[in-house]
DNA sequence: GATAATTAGTGTATTTTTCACAACTACTCT
DNA sequence: AGAGTAGTTGTGAAAAATACACTAATTATC
């Protein structure tokens, strides 16, 4: 044991990208941290691992101490150890990403961060310690995640227009897509169910409502598949 | 710094999945533990990061102690945390997986394992700590990139026959392809380069040797692609 | 109350890719 | 020379991907 003692020098953390989608745009939801180091600086939501917890409890928590929400999926993307990654020893973080409809959002008032808010993703700029790398891993993730998954049934509210979902893979994807073909394609896998009505209080026609089939879900989650769907060739900008 | 201190109660470590790939299996190479806990048991090679040492070079420097070999495929996997997967001590393990080439690789005699060999994938049993839990990911995560990333480039010996890369494929996907219809898909990718060289000293009809086109090869890991074969739907056992 | 503005919704023809499938060839071993 | 073994090759049918543009429904405005 006694030849561990020099590698029980460290510490680990778990930082958690926490993903939400409004607006048409990706978010991020960040802390402005109140305290040195990079004080004043956006950063993701972390804490140090308790020592009895395991990563993805201390995931958990991180989430819910910030959220209130419980029952969110979570996955773990890619660890960061760089010697020199934080200022105050040798912290390696494990970082995760999950996914939240934004309208179930409630900011905890006695959260331990000074300020949270959402961010776009294309608009982030400069990040505390090495969370902009950490943020970049995570949305490539998301990235692959999109074609294997229906994350949609995460990030959107419970009623959503096929719109809404094509502006969702449109984020995440970083692309434009054309409009029946996805359409085509996101109806043909049966995965939506069509809720009979419409949108209100829009100055244009109304869509029709969706809302995901939670079964068909699962079996999807169960087997996988690929979502591929062609850009737009005519429309870009 | 002092409200640290008692999260700085625990280690990191690495271990790696080496992967090789020899008379139609793949294969994953093992150590034979020479000491307390599970000693006798089966494990992947691994060690304690050093304290001014980056995961990735931690990785390769196992890889090497090891095998010799340098400039290896390696790619971060998984972390494993829980909190009592190690006997001694809170210790989490950053899982790593690596290609090598059998051919490339010689049995280190300096070694600090007692004894290292190459084991069927499939036929693994019981492994030390979680490591059966940490092998299974990696093959996992193999099984992934084989769809994505021309994986043959690291474990095939340099000339070697389409037969020869049907069974890596078919080992990896642990299903049967059809024979036509692969060697269309990868001759027609253009990544393969005839050699004009046949097999010798074979009791048939011999096969042609390829090689991999290294240029094309960085071609596709910058852009990446699907590689989608259909299984053989005829013959199965 | 007509018209403008805005987004929703829909169909088809063409091209590309996938899929299923079997006969013959070239070599070695006995 | 015959048996054994693995290598090589093509095609037609079906399914999927692609490109593409107009009409429909609603509200706001004049």
């Amino acid at each position: 044991m006694a030849v561990f003692d020099k590698f029980f020098q460290s510490a680990f953390s778990v930082d958690n990208v926490i993903f939400g989608f409004d607006e048409g745009d990706l978010k991020v939801l960040l802390i402005k941290r109140g305290e040195s180091p990079f004080e004043g600086s956006w950063a993701l939501p972390g804490d140090l691992v308790y020592p009895t917890e395991d990563l993805d409890t201390a995931a958990v928590r991180i989430l819910e101490e910030l959220t209130s929400l419980k029952n969110v999926y979570l996955e773990q993307v890619k660890t960061f150890g760089g010697v020199d990654r934080h200022p105050l020893g040798r912290v390696i973080t494990i970082a995760y990403y999950s996914l939240v409809k934004i309208s179930d959002y409630k900011l905890r008032p006695s959260s331990f961060a000074a300020k949270a808010s959402w961010h776009s993703v294309a608009s982030i700029d400069q990040l505390a310690f090495d969370h902009s790398e950490i943020l970049t891993a995570c949305v490539e993730r998301l990235k692959q995640s999109v074609r294997q998954r229906p994350v949609g049934f995460q990030l959107l509210p419970p009623k959503f227009t096929l719109t809404e979902l094509q502006h969702l893979y449109e984020a995440i994807l970083d692309t434009e897509l054309d409009k029946r073909n996805f359409r085509k394609k996101i109806l043909s896998m049966n995965l939506l169910v069509d809720l009979d009505q419409i949108q209100e209080g829009v100055a244009h026609r109304p869509a029709k409502l969706y809302k995901f089939d939670t079964l068909k879900y699962q079996e999807f989650l169960a087997k996988g598949y690929v979502f591929e769907v062609s850009e737009s060739k005519t429309k870009y900008k």
